[in-house]
DNA sequence: ACCTGAACACCGTTCAAGT
DNA sequence: ACCTGAACACCGTTCAAGT
């Protein structure tokens, strides 16, 4: 028993105090390895060989520690240098950057897209984007336009890209998608059938597999160039 | 007793057996009233007068009735008649119509913008935006990636727009963020001090606001016009 | 076909108590 | 300061039973 105790316990090998970071650490490979649902206090605490009401101590309560795990996500992109770039080629790296780092996390997707509203962490990411925006020629209310229309863009449409169906459908789902697609009606459907060879699969609202396993990438590609194309466009 | 009975039941005069749909068009009610959290199946039962099981029999599970929730947001949307318009001005109306929409029934952003990956009712929007973007022009592979830089954009952003703080948060945290906002370090943060009148509660990271009640109309108007802007620049 | 009613295995969170 | 342990008020879902 008292053995039980121990191995209960066996977390760290001195049984140094848990801290904040560590909690969302934890949370951040939970998340990565079984997915956002499966995320529940009490597991958590189980894998840290801690009690549930523990975690409540370091993190406050469960959505708080969601979010601080979704800001982890963007607070490990590295921005690359201002200085050797001209700016929308710098914006162009950026979106990339920001768009990996989702990808290495896909499961909290969701919550970037439809919870970040302010975090304290990413003012120097805020910081560098404006410093750049403002040395290209945008300022006053424009300024804020192209920053709002660059960061909406890009965590948004990633968002999108990694959103991926409710989990308790049924296996095999996806042939009978496929299926019901390809018998839409070439009458009422017309262009939908026409190009169907490269609109299934490969399209939002009418793919089945999740950005996950199957990447957009020239898709953002080229929606990330017409968008920095067309902001050059109205500076000018 | 008898009499507690027929009030429970009360729902319908002459007690017609629910359909899914009858479930669906609740859940939107009460998602729209309460909140997404708000919502359990138990709770929408008793909104509805029958018991928690009963849902089931109609809606499968609770994962395939939010779901089919959100998609009725954007079932509603009447596109544009296609003949009287640019192909570029009918892709602006079309982008507004889905952000009016999508203001309407704010609490399911989040489910667009993370769980939208296919549903059959979406496939008439699809014929049309492919066959306008046809007709101007697009082909191939290039029609697709234009296809999803505009969708992508449209739902991804305004997602992210109408995002919102986790509901736990202490009241006044606004406040305290504005604070330690207007607190920053100049010397680290230049770019940002300089322009913290125009960026404070308007931009990405920077607002404690959802667009809710403090919505980006005219940054959602240069984004849209540089994306378009930069299809038609691919186009040409 | 459609719904009731009971039951199961979970949740997040609070709070007093320990060290 | 940091964690245990019990307890409360919920959840989604399954399944047998009714009509």
């Amino acid at each position: 028993m008292g053995e039980n105790k121990t191995r209960r316990r066996a977390r760290q090998p001195e049984r140094n105090p848990l801290s904040r970071a560590d909690v969302v650490d934890a949370a951040l490979r939970y998340v990565d390895e079984h997915g956002l649902d499966a995320l529940t206090m009490r597991a958590l605490a189980k894998e840290m060989g801690v009690y549930p009401t523990a975690l409540y101590w370091h993190v406050g309560t469960k959505a708080q520690l969601v979010a601080a795990t979704s800001a982890r996500v963007l607070e490990n992109v590295v921005l690359p240098s201002r200085h050797d770039l001209p700016w929308d080629e710098w914006l162009t790296d950026v979106a990339r950057l920001i768009r990996n780092a989702m990808h290495r996390h896909p499961n909290l997707a969701p919550i970037i897209g439809s919870e970040l509203v302010v975090t304290t962490t990413a003012l120097p990411f805020v910081e560098r984007v404006v410093d750049v925006l403002e040395r290209a020629g945008f300022s006053g209310p424009d300024l804020v336009h192209t920053y709002n229309a660059f960061v909406g863009f890009v965590l948004g449409w990633v968002t999108m890209e990694l959103s991926k169906n409710p989990v308790d459908v049924e296996e095999g789902w996806q042939k009978d998608y496929a299926a019901e697609l390809r018998a839409a009606n070439p009458n009422t459907f017309p262009a939908l059938t026409r190009n169907l060879g490269i609109l299934e699969n490969s399209a939002f609202l009418t793919r089945w597999d999740s950005g996950r396993e199957n990447p957009l990438d020239s898709s953002f590609e080229a929606a990330l160039e017409a968008l920095v194309l067309g902001l050059r466009t109205r500076l000018a």
